[in-house]
DNA sequence: TTGACTACCATAATAACCCATGATATCCCA
DNA sequence: TGGGATATCATGGGTTATTATGGTAGTCAA
């Protein structure tokens, strides 16, 4: 394989994009809303889309870049074309859409994922690293609630995060 | 290979068109139906054609581009002419369908894929990525439905999207 | 001439584009 | 370090372009 391409693989495999912190904006009588602008800022450097899709583990939106979305279309590929896994994933792909960004960054949200999202009039957007959330106020206080529940009952989970594990997963190889 | 046809298979798989989303459009009294704009688009811009044929596993049809029905093609040679499978993939071939836009959008679909579809006054469009179907509306609430129902009973797939796949790859070429 | 097909035009609804503003955050220099 | 100048952000609203769809006139073949 060409060498620079190689690279272009690597980097855009192990430079990942983290979308961080919280923001509550408005959805306005046209269903526009503002994605917050570090999560904007983070797409622009990496000449990502943006795509929304319906979250298929909550009552959510889920946010993610085009690349993420590619590797789930790969991934298809790899299945057996009539299981149930290549069903679901079909489908999420088809309540996927590609967005895009007015003057002021903001964006319109389909209406099958407002619905599904039961969203309104207000947004909560949630970054958890490769991908966000788009919740509604009530939903995100939920799941807000139940993990501080979780978080007094079982204590902090016991988290891994040093470099050992990285080269591990390579090695494997 | 030679360089630049290296080159050019590289950045053809890389740069994939992505049809995603899903839309409810009208067939008129012509068989004339409204290709969605985002589907389209994707293809002006790799400067490709539409094909549609009769998909292999469901009773719905298949849209894509010529670039990957040249592949299919490809296949057929790589399998035993008199095999059952290459004859299946020949009746595809023949089955398939360049389509032409007129100047609103729209294709006018063969009467043979309607049939096979059972499409009267309304058609689906389904975005699967690599490619889309088209369902009557009736056949894609069943499979929107048959999906929701893999997702409750067996919860999200679990894909694997780590670097091994990619490590792999490059090993092999 | 009829019927089928095709290339254009028409339109209502919607989305994209553009400019404006108040609030907050950032910068910069005394 | 304080505080005024500047930039950025989220949001509002009006104008233009696009989309899906309906319709019509021209073309060609029988």
């Amino acid at each position: 394989m060409a060498l620079n391409l190689m690279f272009f693989k690597f980097t855009k495999d192990l430079i990942k994009i983290m979308f961080l912190s919280t923001s509550h904006n408005k959805i306005d009588l046209k269903f526009r809303v503002s994605i917050p602008a570090s999560y904007r800022l983070n797409l622009e450097k990496e000449g990502e889309q943006l795509i929304l899709f319906k979250s298929l583990q909550f009552k959510c939106i889920e946010g993610t870049t085009s690349y993420r979305m590619q590797r789930y279309i790969d991934a298809i590929d790899e299945l057996d074309a009539l299981s149930d896994e290549a069903f679901v994933l079909r489908m999420m792909m088809a309540d996927s859409f590609e967005m895009k960004f007015d003057s002021g960054g903001r964006v319109i949200i389909p209406e099958t994922l407002m619905d599904f999202a039961q969203l309104t009039d207000k947004a909560v957007f949630m970054g958890v690293g490769e991908s966000f959330y788009i919740w509604s106020p009530s939903e995100y206080k939920n799941q807000y609630n139940h993990s501080q529940k979780v978080l007094k009952e079982k204590g902090p989970p016991k988290l891994i995060l040093s470099k050992k594990k990285i080269l591990k997963d390579i090695d494997n190889d």
